[in-house]
RNA sequence: UCAGAUGGCCGGGUGACCGCGGGUCUCGCAAGAGGUUCGAGGAAAGUCCGGGCUCCACGGAAAAACGGUGCCGGAUAACGUCCGGCGGGGGCGACCCCAGGGAUAGCGCCACAGAAAUGACACCGCCUAAGACCCUAAAGGUCCGGCAAGGUUGAAAUGGUGCGGUAAGAGCGCACCGCGUUCCUGGCAACAGGAGCGGCUAGGCAAGCCCCACCGGGAGCAAGACCAAAUAGGGACGGCACGUAGGCUUUUUCGGCCAGCCGUCCGGGUCGGUCGCGUGAGGUGUGGGGUAACCCGCAUCCCAGAGGAAUGGUCACCCCUUCAGCAAUGAAGGACAGAACCCGGCUUAUAGGCCAUCUGACAUU
RNA sequence: CGGAGCGUAGCUCAGCCUGGUAGAGCAUUAGCUUUGGGAGCUAAGGGCCGUUGGUUCGAAUCCAGCCGCUCCGA
């Protein structure tokens, strides 16, 4: 994701704060959605650090998502992942697991709300 | 062995996989794909100095004002930097620190204390020799005076110590030290040493104002140069409208100028783009000069560069630190910090480690 | 990129230029006043003057280096 038009849509969707990231996800809009296709964006605010460890956050958190999305990520879905103040130090493994417990608790809240409508 | 001093260097290593930015080659109409190569620092930081570069101003320049520098010599493109000396201070020593010109150009300040804080002074004191007086046998007392040794204060008191000298004293005289000055010797010089003279007249503060010498024209890569939309406006040429409507020429007539529409061309500027932009006061090696800073010759190399954004991530082994443990080993961690026009310095931050030279103490031979 | 200014008591500021004693208001504490509170009156406490060096006999003050903050110009 590029526009930050997305990254406001996200905001307002499902928030989850997990160890050293924040995950926010919504469903793709139907102008934009493609059958099967999740979209990703990273944020990384001042409040990391300068520019050098904004960018190695984003960098790390990347690295992250290409492991963990692939399996666990959902098509038709936007998901944005913003770096919390411990992100460049935190341990690949441990920023792995934050990921997945995010998404899946993200999921499971995400199904609940679906129900409800549903009814 | 312990404790130090100085100078220099490194700032994790190797491999695998996956990525990012620039250049270049191939394929492709293009979007892009693939290959190949390069891709942070000693401080890239703070922006405290100096310079290159670019534009502006200017007769070479000089002066005023303002700011800066401040022992001497050298290095350098230049510097407030560096090197080597000198002087002062500290340390047993290796060595370290110093804004270190001028206080007889002038102004100003020196709290409290103290008699007195600078055209020095006389509180406590010291002395009665000479002169006058009282009493007189003498001693003594008073006046007129002389003195600054001793005391007290203070950061600092017209130099200090000793001897002579004296009524008591005083550079009054002498010796040594200090200060000033003249000459001689050594040194490029700062300065050092020596001799003579002055007798002390010259307290401290110039990181108070100031004086003297030297330096500085102003701005900064958002400098500056080039290319160049749409729209609005400007100019030139041609055509249309053609004597009606508008403005100016004080008013009216005449006349003149401006103003309308269309087309072509021109130039300026805005959005945007390109250059400036990395062959350089360059790196490495080597030979030479110099005590050194540094300089010269030869060979060789091309070595980041963007839009504010790239220069990384993960794993394995090794290295180091901490913790646990008898050990095997396990766990946690790996400094300060990230180019944006460039270069020379300064300053500040920095886990840990390495090398060289030197000093002191102790022990052994 | 270039320049200017400010850090002093819990808070807001003087004092710095021209160096020797850090002060004011609000706040705090105690007492008086009031039936009690507020207001008022009286008194007290509270500061290594941002930090590190230097100059000086002596530095909040002068000089330099850092740290933090604010403002201005391009």
């Amino acid at each position: 994701m590029k526009k930050r038009a997305d990254f406001l849509r996200a905001a307002r969707g499902i928030r989850r704060v997990e160890g050293a990231v924040t995950l926010e996800t919504c469903p793709t809009p139907e102008a934009e959605a493609l059958p099967g296709r999740l979209r990703i964006g990273f944020t990384a605010s001042k409040k990391i650090g300068n520019a050098v460890a904004r960018n190695r956050a984003k960098r790390r958190l990347r690295a992250a998502a290409s492991q963990v999305l692939p399996l666990l990520g959902r098509g038709g879905h936007d998901y944005v992942l913003v770096a919390r103040g411990t992100c460049v130090a935190r341990p690949f493994p441990a920023l792995l697991s934050d990921i997945t417990t995010a998404l899946k608790a993200a999921h499971k809240k995400l199904d609940a709300n679906a129900g409800e409508g549903h009814a």
